[in-house]
DNA sequence: CATGAATGAGTTTTCATTCAT
DNA sequence: CATGAATGAAAACTCATTCAT
């Protein structure tokens, strides 16, 4: 277990850059979050160590109990931050003019990348899971956010059913689940995934292959006839 | 999983008051493994608490401290278990006398059913990701099991690509890598899910179709010209 | 010492009751060194308790770790502080002014003296080189102390030397050794070896000999015809 | 600060070389007392872990329970086993031989040889005096001993102030003090020593000075008209 | 708003010693 | 005599949180 104490000296370093005297309270909460992301992310709820993340902050400890109360409560504002976050990026994703089943590889694509490139959003997701999302449930956003993204593949199921294109039951949650579960677990088991059989699907090209094959699984559970690129 | 407790019983003559407690040390030791699991599967590593875990157990504080050394060595006797235990359930598994695509059918819906049946296992190993896999990769065991699985599917690909039912560019780990992450998000992500998408996809009848999309994912991408079930 | 322990009174209007307890910070951790210094030197590194310590202290325990991180920590401060007072007292020593043989015979009786009259800091060297030296080492000021002494002998060496009343070999580091050694063992062994032969060399007539004895010995090893004092 | 404890592992290793059951006591305790001799010396009374004493010896825990009946009791005959060894080689040393001069350098020298050759009794010694040396005192047998030496002095002092070689203020303790003192300090402190000073004193060549300067001091203090060997 | 100092309650860990067989 | 298992008490250390200024 990693022992994180500091041999002889305070607990709360004296020296610190105390860059503008009286700065901005956004940038100040801003900071704090961007610290307590990452120590969350790291070592968990309980894990993640107050001194050591006030530490890391431009500003001190008590400004984290005045902006957030408690531990519990700048925890639940880095889940929020980042949930809310990764809304945007979604919503930010245009296939509305992209024929459906184009637009669903863009979408599956997109969520792939996504994932991989929000490591810390993926551990805090399964911290919160950890804790049976009793903290994401309490929040009063993280349960309204994640809409845009089944409101896109409801669009495109409609488009591509009407077309023809697509199966009948295709169902946007399911396409939304299948395609999640293949992108988090992707990132959020690595470690002992490649513990147990080795890293090679973890690199570069693994990682293409991969990429490419929850596009083939996806696509193939909802697309009438549908033949994998690879498979020529 | 059948751990004879018997706190405090004793099959032959009671000799002495005090309910003539000699337990049986292994019976102790899994005593303590049992209780532990649970408390670190529920809180984590840092989470847990040997006082608590102490006083659920049938011994003292002190008898864990005297098996496993500390902490640590407790969650990774924990971690070893069940990650032996999960290996013994796939090794059960016999498909050699299946043909190719439905003993990879079979291989699938084991693989999904046994993870809902141990949400224990999948809350240890999301949390060892979040340690990024040291404690599993420090056993001497964990590194070596799950090879089994790898074996069977192994075997099915190469019988399926001689009899030509299976595509040439068949994985067995990138199969067991699809099988595993579907099954694994059921059931890691089943609080956030539920919390942002509602609960559908978790009652009994969502996972009856959850698990046959996992099957048809995983056979669509390696059975040639594969037609799903439901799509009559 | 003059700590200024004012535990509870105050210099100017107490506005608040609790007895306005508000101490300097230097002062509490000076507190916390004497208490310290003597618990260590009393018992040694492991044989002393921080309990103990903490409640001889006019603080509490927790306040201990907040300055000096952990035990080792503290032990290490209290050897730096006993190491520093003695240098002081060492370079307090002026004597550049005296004629070389008496400049050594002064040095030496100081030498002796501040031996008997720092216990405390024996104890803490013989724990010390129980621990191999090992905290002494990792210091980063203990290392470099002690160099005072040495030049002071070296100067009076030299000085002998040039005016012939010091034996070409006289050795300021040998001359600081043997100096140490009478006076150290004086101090560090007294309770074995009175054990073993009793105490009439620790009585104050015995004492005085004993120091007599310790400047003839280093005189009669520099000094070129050397006539001790007493033999007339 | 030095945690031993055994990863994982049972608090004592439960594989034993087991080599003739039922072996003879007086051997068993010998190795009890070894294995406990080098234990005290390294890390002291309370330092030492009874544990690790058990698991280093060819029996078990029980066994230093049975014969020393507890830590204490371990300590103190470690203690007078140690003290006895040392009485031997001094009672071993004949020097009524030689005449007043050879037999005092030679003693001075056997002295000084002796505690080079038994650090862990000078260990012993120190960690004692840390205790003000009541486990010695309490000791039947250690006041009692380290006569011998001080006989043998008594004659040398006799026959050389009968030869009019010694001063007639020569005295036996004070004597045996003055070897002592440099001859266990040499051994003792040099540890801080070397931190302080640097190792220069303790080289091979070092040793050899330092040795003969000890006879010197000796023999100065008590020769009348002595005459350093090396000031030629 | 800001900060170093302070704190209580808890958490992990250690250790000498004893017990049942 | 011998041994692994067991234990209570106490030791070291941690942590979120609050206070005085």
């Amino acid at each position: 277990m990693e022992y994180r104490h500091m041999d002889g000296a305070q607990e709360s370093a004296p020296k610190k850059r105390k860059t503008s005297w009286k700065k901005d309270p956004a940038a100040v909460k801003e900071d704090i979050l961007t610290v307590a992301t990452e120590a969350f992310a790291a070592h968990g709820l309980s894990g993640a160590n107050i001194n050591e993340i006030a530490e890391k902050t431009s500003t001190s400890k008590r400004m984290i109990y005045y902006y957030f109360g408690d531990k519990e409560g700048l925890y639940r504002s880095v889940l929020e931050r980042v949930y809310s976050s990764l809304r945007e990026s979604e919503q930010a994703l245009n296939v509305a003019d992209l024929e459906p089943i184009m637009a669903l590889r863009r979408l599956t694509e997109a969520t792939f990348d996504s994932h991989v490139k929000n490591p810390q959003f993926i551990r805090l997701v399964m911290i919160e899971n950890i804790h049976n999302a009793e903290y994401a449930r309490k929040s009063d956003v993280i349960p309204t956010l994640n809409k845009a993204i089944i409101d896109k593949l409801a669009d495109v199921c409609a488009r591509g059913k009407a077309s023809g294109v697509l199966r009948d039951d295709a169902d946007p949650l399911e396409l939304h689940w299948m395609t999640s579960s293949a992108s988090f677990y992707n990132v959020s088991n690595r470690a002992t995934f490649a513990t147990s059989f080795g890293g090679r699907l973890f690199t570069t090209e693994g990682q293409k292959r991969i990429r490419e094959r929850v596009v083939d699984m996806v696509l193939g559970a909802v697309v009438v006839d549908y033949r994998p690129r690879s498979g020529g």
